[in-house]
DNA sequence: AATGAAAATGTAATGTTATTACATCAATTG
DNA sequence: CAATTGATGTAATAACATTACATTTTCATT
């Protein structure tokens, strides 16, 4: 699987998200990008678009917001569904990928004609250093 | 298991949300409720705040909505983990529980000692009147 | 190199979702 | 009845996301 080829704001909000501790909402990667050049949101925005259909960074629906894919190398998608644990006091996540989970809920779709298009996985919790 | 009573707010919020073809944004809840006197957000979001407490709502974190629960006689906390096939065409609804998946993500969890809080799973896609 | 289409960018304005802060009121209990 | 707790009302603001429109860049094709 060859690297895609990323823009120049592409590439700098990929960046930020690389170098972070944990995952970025758009307002705070949009800050870490002022000296760069950055001056709206939709900057942030288009480029999180992008990222997100390569498969180099995650969405985190239950806190809106963005982490770097664990293995951006990979390429994501290569690996189905991408589940998340999330420590709710650290804020770290931890990427992972069930087949279990995965084929559960593709047959519990396709047995009732349902088209899947996108699967979000998030627990949320308390991770065992916080605990 | 006894059913809970609501206050009048909750109550109000409860009933459109049931009522409802499908998920309805905390704004729309407000708009449906103005005739009975809400004039402000913090009124939906309290009420909501305790229906989902008491198992009675689920919120949909793919699309910042919310939704009745499908068995609030029996209080939804009793089944377990939920989960939500959301179809993006007719925007329908169906919650479902599956102990398979909810067992592998408790032992995903437990493993690694992480303590489980709110899990969110939702599969969007289109079903099969739509698609 | 010129050109034309598609993709990316810049900027402002606005729309949508959620919370903070503070005052008041109602229900419960000691 | 006093004290505590839970619920409510209201305004203001914060946080998250999109629409609209103009401009520029990229890149395949001529």
């Amino acid at each position: 699987m060859t690297m895609q080829q990323l823009t120049r704001n592409q590439g700098l909000v990929f960046d930020v998200l690389t170098h972070s501790d944990g995952p970025l909402s758009a307002y705070s990667i949009l800050d870490k990008l002022r000296d760069s050049g950055f001056r709206a949101p939709l900057q942030v925005y288009r480029a999180l678009d992008k990222l997100l259909e390569f498969g180099l960074v995650h969405r985190l629906e239950s806190m809106n917001a963005f982490v770097a894919c664990a293995h951006p190398d990979e390429g994501c998608h290569a690996h189905g569904l991408t589940a998340f644990m999330i420590c709710e006091t650290c804020g770290d996540v931890v990427e992972f990928h069930d087949h279990m989970i995965e084929n559960r809920l593709k047959d519990f779709a396709r047995d009732r004609n349902f088209r899947t298009g996108k699967t979000t996985i998030e627990i949320r919790g308390t991770c065992a250093g916080c605990a």
